[in-house]
DNA sequence: TCAATTTTTTAAGGCAAAATTAAGAAAAAT
DNA sequence: ATTTTTCTTAATTTTGCCTTAAAAAATTGA
């Protein structure tokens, strides 16, 4: 799961990101909010860990920003003080949780669980995901349906994984590209629809009732039956 | 290990008592919250399953006197629908965990098993730990499994001991090296190859059915068989 | 204090698994 | 029918991991 940390005092932002990192996160920071704003449309994120206070764009806005351009990337927003004003401006704005500072590291790993789960689902815990009737085990790779069992490698896993987080939307190529490969890659369309193959082999394998559907031109999306 | 299911719906109660107890759990069953109070507070359990809605005293209510009475027993609250606000209260009372109605018993029982696994592993005063067949004394550096005994080097019991404490969780390279070397050694993967290696001539050596297991990309378990 | 032993670290070669490439077949769109 | 996009497969390259031997460091004991 990966973690965008948005804060501007470079120690928190550090210890956070060491912190998340320990408990196998995947964390990217910005220490500010243009550069947050920017990071948070890549879309890529599970969860964004937002400072109000920032240096040239406040965390507020940086949220509206994300959800006007149509993200529900859920965001936990981090505020200095209980300041109910802000409270209240970034419910509005669309904000997941919030964490008044200082916090306890335990409570934000908490509610980063807590967050992550509702959107799809990872559980805590067991890193297990479920979509229909399949299971994915994100960190012993493990695939199962009913009996059915069998292993995936690490890029299968990571994709099946990112199909499942976004069940009921279509996954553009270059959005897993981004996800996979990274953001400066070389990697190509025809790396996905290779692993895309290779996951519906495996799909097969185990019996799934569950199957990756093609939208010409857009995508794929996990669909059910 | 001793559990208490506090869920007024007999029928759940009732099913989840049986499922529990094929799994070798010993369990006590309360219908309402007052009960369920009463009985978490005898200390007793190890884990406590617990439903909010409840008659006579809501599920939340009972969490929060359970942890202002100091008891750091885990809870597992059951939640009829996903409520966040449930959700965020239950957070701030010490929840460790939810479930969301209706659930899948593996589920529930990998979550038991997680909470479990969180306390008590190292049994006091022995300076031992065991998992499956195998036996490591921390102190002494002997692994036994059976008769077969073996003496292990510092490093080797350290790792060994890392796995043990994770069992069921894959252990990365990078989170080894820094418990074995520390946060900015410049130790590189290959050493925990070597050492991986190193246990696992030694494992053989006393005939033990554990083994470690290679999740390629990812890090290293402990496997039972 | 110095030699012997044990433990840790380094380094290299080999191997197997996974990632990538590439090319032709199939399917869908125009 | 032709073009474009996607699928599949096999071949190739790369990477990650394992193992071993030997060097270096630490420990032990005479």
């Amino acid at each position: 799961m990966r973690i965008l940390v948005v804060e501007d005092e470079i120690h928190l932002a550090e210890a956070l990101a060491q912190i998340l990192k320990k408990n196998n996160y995947t964390v990217d920071v910005s220490n500010d909010g243009e550069d947050g704003l920017d990071n948070a449309l890549s879309g890529i994120y599970d969860v964004i860990v937002l400072d109000i206070m920032l240096p040239k764009m406040n965390g507020l806005d940086v949220l509206e920003n994300i959800r006007s351009e149509g993200f529900d990337t859920p965001v936990i927003l981090l505020t200095a003080k209980n300041e109910i004003s802000d409270k209240v401006r970034g419910l509005d704005s669309g904000a997941d949780d919030y964490l008044a500072k200082p916090f306890n590291t335990e409570e934000l790993l908490a509610r980063i669980r807590a967050l992550g789960r509702r959107r799809g689902e990872i559980v805590a815990n067991t890193n297990t995901i479920s979509f229909a009737d399949i299971t994915l085990n994100t960190q012993t790779l493990k695939l199962s349906s009913g009996a059915s069992e069998i292993t995936l490698t690490l890029k299968e896993s990571e994709l099946l994984e990112h199909l499942m987080l976004h069940k009921g939307l279509v996954c553009s190529k270059e959005q897993i590209i981004e996800k996979l490969w990274g953001f400066d890659s070389e990697a190509e369309a025809n790396h996905v629809e290779v692993y895309i193959s290779f996951l519906r082999k495996k799909l097969a394998f185990v019996h799934s009732k569950a199957s990756i559907n093609t939208v010409r031109g857009v995508g794929y999306t996990l669909s059910e039956g």
